[in-house]
DNA sequence: GTGGGTGGTTACCTCCGGGTGAGCGTGCAC
DNA sequence: GTGCACGCTCACCCGGAGGTAACCACCCAC
């Protein structure tokens, strides 16, 4: 998604952002690399609980191209009942740190209070 | 757009991060914060050749909702043939900075040659 | 046998962000 | 009067991300 054709770049991209855009591109994605930054080794359901309003095939698919990004683990125990575990690679953790800054950048503009007004 | 219910934050959001994921959530809308970065004060037709494929409604469209969001700022001069100058705000620029973690990010994982791989 | 909890998959369907193409209103060049 | 450049706006359409709901296989508690 979001992928944008234009010349440039080898890949498409034209300056980084948008190669991480296509990675935190998803409804959900930026939330479950939050509640897997808060705490690793999160279970399917437990994601699911921290996530209400997410169903079990979006969150599913989330977290299997999040794998194949290289951003998160999968760890899944042979037991019954069933037990997987997600967490976050060392890319993810980096992933992260760099939306950081974004976060602050939204927790400001929350507590100004401005959601859609226009700039003073 | 990416607009999550869930209880916790006053404004449905969980930590910052969505609120900024709302604002940039448009395909084309870190490609113009970028543009506008370069150099300021773009005019329209000069952004719709910095973004080769964006279309007039969708990049007026976009430049609409970041001017309503407080990050870009319109000024239209009465004149013939109409010109319009769009310049990052104050908090357009911040936003920009906090981007730029990101963007290093992106670049890093560009330069590293995964593209949807499996990390190592 | 019925229900619950585990972590999914599958088949549909909805919705809206974004793409397509046309038109507008002005003045200048031809 | 025809066309162009500018910066849009409007009406329409499409594709795909995401939502809905059912089902699967397993075991335990009742």
């Amino acid at each position: 998604m979001t992928t944008v054709n234009r010349p440039g770049a080898p890949d498409g991209h034209v300056c980084g952002i948008d190669t991480a855009m296509e990675v935190i591109g998803g409804k959900w994605k930026v939330l479950i690399l939050w509640a897997l930054h808060e705490r690793p080794h999160r279970r399917f359901g437990e994601l699911r609980r921290l996530l209400p309003g997410v169903t079990e095939k979006v969150l599913a698919s989330h977290l299997r191209e999040m794998e194949a990004d290289g951003i998160v683990r999968r760890v899944s125990y042979d037991e019954v009942p069933p037990r997987v575990e997600y967490s976050l690679t060392e890319d993810g953790r980096r992933l992260n740190d760099a939306l950081e800054p974004l976060a602050a950048w939204g927790r400001e503009r929350s507590a100004a209070g401005r959601r859609g007004l226009p700039a003073g």
